[in-house]
DNA sequence: CACATGACCTAAC
DNA sequence: TGTTAGGCCATGT
């Protein structure tokens, strides 16, 4: 499905198996950070996680806007449009946003 | 190697 | 209910 290898990017394993988890995520569904971080293996990492988050690609390459705080707010977004963009694709895919 | 940063979370005031 | 403080982990300088 990923036509790209996340393995063929740069960064650290931390990072690819941020990205990985990422592009797992099913359309219209949302992930929290804290769940990405149990997925990983490190549910106490976070912060680790949203760091290796910001420091991907972003778009179009790793679908970040997928991923989302526990208070169902959104965190950030390094890529274009800001925030903003982020949840407009959110409610695009049918996500809704409080 | 030590310090500072961050798109977080939880608890406490 | 809104703000502050502390804890946690990886990355970059």
């Amino acid at each position: 499905m990923q036509k790209i290898n996340i393995e063929k990017l740069k960064g650290t394993k931390f990072q690819k198996k941020v990205w990985k988890a990422l592009m797992q995520i099913p359309k219209g569904k949302t992930t929290t950070y804290k769940e990405l971080a149990k997925k990983i293996g490190k549910p106490k990492a976070v912060r680790a996680v949203a760091n290796a988050v910001r420091a991907n690609p972003c778009a179009p390459y790793i679908p970040c806007h997928r991923v989302v705080r526990s208070d169902g707010k959104l965190g950030g977004y390094s890529g274009k449009g800001g925030v903003k963009k982020k949840i407009k694709l959110l409610q695009k895919e049918g996500v809704k946003i409080n």
